[in-house]
DNA sequence: GTCTATAAGTCGATAGAC
DNA sequence: GTCTATCGACTTATAGAC
């Protein structure tokens, strides 16, 4: 709020994110995200150095969230309950704020290497891998605690809900996630 | 093999779906395309119309594959032994020859969208989904239907894979489809 | 079938006025 | 902060020689 003097570059970001995500990084023109906010190409420029910059500027707050989250799976290592916390606060963060830009980062990967932030979040989702499968070195057991991730960042993705129009609620993608990280019996 | 005067037009395929894949469809030019070829832009529009048609002429070749295979499943429907057998022909495909074209789709969707051609696919997928999960509309259980394809369809994503490097063997994640499509106790 | 050359357009980015 | 105007570097696609 303090010093705000208006809105525009939230405005530039919520607005790309969006494009992204629905035409793709690189099919998505600096013009036509200017034209949708009645502002020229040069005022864009003013808000971010670069295309680039605007991806930059919404991925370096997902990283945060992400390592805050990975973060309190680390102190909270080999308990079965902090495991299902760990996939409760990822579900939290993947249907909640940054559900956008999950969507955006899922329908452009490619843009996502070049710009050199793809690495960065793979590494974020092997350790998340790591921290749900809890040591199990089964391979089916494995799988079924990276589809557990799977089944929360899905909820982005409209090609694969029930209803192409409708995405699942959260806490059915949840239940599920939590019984596939559950040890067999 | 017969009135095949040489298979300049194959080669093109196998480059552009690689490339598409790795960069993406529209950071791929088809400079550099025609270069990896030794052949120069002129010589790929000899061969395809546009640069979309090259996209289409793959993509219609999944298409045909995934028909066969709904048209088996419609046939044999209400059983849990044809239901497992979709899973098990829809695994062949995802990992066989068409694994080139699903890896290109997973990340080119909105590439996809715009050449018209995801709305058919999804389709497609929709009614794979309604054949495993076979008439369940409890939601939990039509969301372990859709997970169980989309564990056959990540063998084509390195980025869901235990090791990066290495994706999980076929027969794990047949495995773990099955089971995930299979009823509840 | 493959080439050279070029048309016609779009893009990201910058300079400088206001 | 936002504008107009522009630059240079691409792109897809075509024409026509060989």
């Amino acid at each position: 709020m303090v010093g705000r003097r208006s809105d525009t570059r939230e405005r530039i970001q919520r607005v790309a994110l969006e494009l992204f995500a629905e035409q793709g990084y690189e099919k998505t023109s600096l013009r036509e995200i200017a034209e949708r906010l009645d502002l020229t190409k040069a005022a864009l420029y003013y808000h971010f150095k670069t295309k680039e910059d605007i991806v930059h500027s919404f991925m370096s707050d997902l990283a945060s969230a992400l390592d805050d989250l990975l973060e309190w799976g680390r102190s909270h290592r080999d308990s079965a309950h902090a495991r299902e916390e760990v996939l409760r606060r990822f579900s939290a963060v993947v249907a909640g704020e940054y559900a956008p830009v999950l969507r955006f980062m899922q329908q452009n990967m490619p843009a996502m290497r070049e710009l050199g932030v793809k690495h960065a979040f793979a590494a974020k989702i092997q350790e998340l891998f790591r921290l749900v499968c809890a040591g199990e070195d089964d391979p089916a057991t494995q799988l079924r605690s990276r589809l557990a991730v799977v089944a929360l960042m899905l909820q982005a993705n409209p090609m694969f809900a029930a209803d192409p129009e409708t995405l699942p609620p959260a806490d059915v993608a949840l239940r599920v996630a939590l019984e596939l990280a559950a040890p067999r019996d």
